[in-house]
DNA sequence: GGTGCGGCCTCACGCTACGTGAGGGTCAAG
DNA sequence: CTTGACCCTCACGTAGCGTGAGGCCGCACC
């Protein structure tokens, strides 16, 4: 069975998934000439053009007209490995593109239901196709660790309004709760505190990111460290968000 | 100072990277109308443009024609997060595919570093539009006999009676060749036998679906255990089926 | 041996989404 | 009051095919 290794405009057509006059098409512009023809003019094509086409396909897949194409094939007609590699990088770049498409309108999903709103010129930023990758790393220094923060993202953007409601509602038993327990004079390492700190964890978990113990105690460095969370916090109570920390660190310990 | 909220096609092509060219276009078009003029006849464009030009930009990137957006547009004018959800779905479906086309490229890169060959078909399959997220599941787990047989049915499903006589051939040829070299005394691990288990193996690649080596193995084992293959097969020369599991597991091994 | 019928051929015009001037007003600065 | 950047409206050009029109293969079936 020696590959038969000629093949009709249709059946060429039908493997690839190009139209029979895109096969044409490419002919008459010489980028993918048939390899031979039957003596009533149908055209043949062998296995070698289907490699051809192949990479043609890619290429056009990433947006490249079909005279650079044929350039790129014709250029370096020898080393195939660079091919491979090239499209590799290109297909990579794509990657880092769409992901920066996808973390922008995830952000965006999860602003407009929280009722804030971006400039416009902060939302077009993202189109500009240089600082992509800059925009990435960004938004990874941000927030440390990489996972949890796109895991959120990605969760949150399916988020719909009353999800948000019922988290919000969640979220202020919560904090309603801690402010109750201080006030009850309950220690922060006691039961009841650190009940609550599990139940802040789940909260966490449930809705944002998987936040096992470790990522908690960051959590909790976070909040008697960073003053956008001090400040709110300890408007609550006093002394409010180096409870928590306790009670956080309490429960993690005793798990 | 009140945000500006009014733009010359200039300012509006900085700040969102299309042409002047192209706004001019979406006017003409009424897909983007310039919400005011000067009295000197300048296009300005409000807020509310930019807003709707980021959705434009955002529908042509996964390479919507300007009517279908503006239908998308009109449609849903009311659910903000509809299109958000549009997008983001989308974008997603496009990262799966972009992944799905590194994988095979990886693949290929590997597999040509090993000095091994894919069959056309395996290489052109990545590029079949609507089943990429079913594919690559698939392809992460290992094939099942059901998915092989889904996907033989979808392949073979378009071939026309021409492709059918072509495959009958070179079904026929692979057979007469394997009872030529049973009948020559080549041993089952010999490197003929094994040639000829590798042909085997791109035939079904080629016309049926994606057989790897661990599928192949898995057809070997079918073949001396089935009694419709080895009844057949038995009829043309006696020890048909062994030899052929023989071959191909020796042509597996090897690889 | 005619008669379909599906597949192939070659023109050749149409379409989309702009690019690219040509020819000519407009506006703020010097 | 000129200069240069910016704007306007035609209007034709381009890429990458889609979509027939009109006609020739080739194989099956009567």
């Amino acid at each position: 069975m020696p590959p038969v290794d000629e093949y009709t405009v249709g059946t060429v057509a039908r493997m690839s998934g190009v139209s029979v006059r895109t096969l044409h098409h490419y002919d008459e512009i010489g980028l993918l000439p048939a390899s031979g023809r039957t003596e009533s003019g149908y055209r043949l094509y062998a296995d070698t053009d289907l490699e051809r086409l192949r990479r043609i396909m890619f290429y056009r897949e990433l947006d490249f007209g079909l005279d650079e194409i044929a350039r790129i094939l014709e250029d370096q007609q020898a080393g195939d490995d660079d091919h491979l590699r090239r499209q590799h990088r290109m297909l990579r770049e794509r990657q880092a593109r769409t992901a920066g498409l996808l973390r922008a309108l995830e952000q965006e999903m999860e602003a407009r239901q929280m009722g804030i709103k971006l400039t416009p010129e902060e939302q077009f930023e993202i189109f500009g196709t240089d600082t992509f990758e800059e925009h990435q790393r960004e938004a990874e220094q941000r927030w440390g660790d990489t996972d949890a923060w796109k895991q959120s993202q990605r969760r949150t953007a399916a988020y719909t309004k009353e999800d948000w409601v019922r988290i919000k509602a969640e979220a202020d038993a919560n904090i309603a709760a801690f402010a109750a327990a201080i006030e009850a004079g309950e220690p922060a390492d006691g039961p009841v505190a650190r009940a609550l700190a599990e139940e802040h964890r789940q909260h966490i978990s449930r809705w944002f990111y998987e936040c096992g113990y470790d990522m908690h105690r960051n959590l909790a460095a976070m909040y008697i460290s960073d003053p956008r969370y001090t400040k709110t916090w300890d408007d609550i109570a006093e002394g409010f968000s180096q409870y928590v920390h306790d009670a956080i660190l309490a429960n993690a310990g005793s798990a």
